[in-house]
DNA sequence: CGCATTTGACCCGCGC
DNA sequence: GCGCGGGTCAAATGCG
């Protein structure tokens, strides 16, 4: 496997951000452009929650909620869910936000030499997926885009306070 | 043993 | 009607 050259000397396979390395890592990313440090997270996301476009392609990201994948018989494929984009800076593109994802598929995108992640929230009910990709011409630029809202609490375990306070910020840009 | 990740195949909408 | 691009599924694999 291809992965970055930064590695988690911390077994918390699915929590990127418990260690303070990563934390003071990111820290210092987000402090080259924001005094602010976290709270630069916020300051970063050039799209706010009003960023809500249309997509007007792929009628399958409007079918998750409540339909199958039977592209056949869609009446309100109209609904058209929100994106959110957040484009942060960083080395990781696996950004945790506290939410448990599993990979389901992984694209290349044109125009990029980096491929294009696909993630799914795993709880049972949730159907808010995300996607993450990084921009070739600027490696150190990650977007991950969020699709849908989460209905159920973070089941993140509470062994990083900073990733609480992380995201309470996160909630807070909102 | 259970679950997340991986990777190729498949599917769908759109443009030519 | 075909080809392309993008998105998702699903079986196999690896790892904790």
């Amino acid at each position: 496997m291809e992965n970055y050259p930064i590695l988690f000397p911390y077994s918390s396979s699915a929590s990127p951000f418990s260690s303070n390395m990563v934390k003071s890592h990111v820290l210092t990313e987000f402090h080259g452009n924001n005094p602010n440090g976290f709270l630069a997270l916020k300051t970063d996301m050039n799209v706010p929650c009003s960023d809500v476009k249309s997509i007007s392609q792929s009628g399958s990201f409007g079918g998750s909620e409540s339909e199958e994948k039977s592209g056949k018989k869609k009446a309100e494929k109209k609904i058209r869910k929100p994106r959110y984009a957040f484009q942060t800076r960083s080395q990781v593109d696996i950004l945790d936000d506290g939410y448990r994802w599993r990979k389901y598929g992984q694209k290349a995108v044109k125009n990029n030499k980096y491929p294009r992640s696909y993630y799914r929230c795993t709880h049972q009910g949730c159907t808010v997926k995300k996607q993450v990709q990084r921009l070739s011409k600027d490696e150190g630029i990650v977007v991950t885009t969020y699709e849908g809202m989460h209905t159920h609490p973070i089941e993140k375990s509470t062994d990083n306070f900073e990733h609480i306070l992380n995201q309470m910020q996160i909630y807070a840009a909102c």
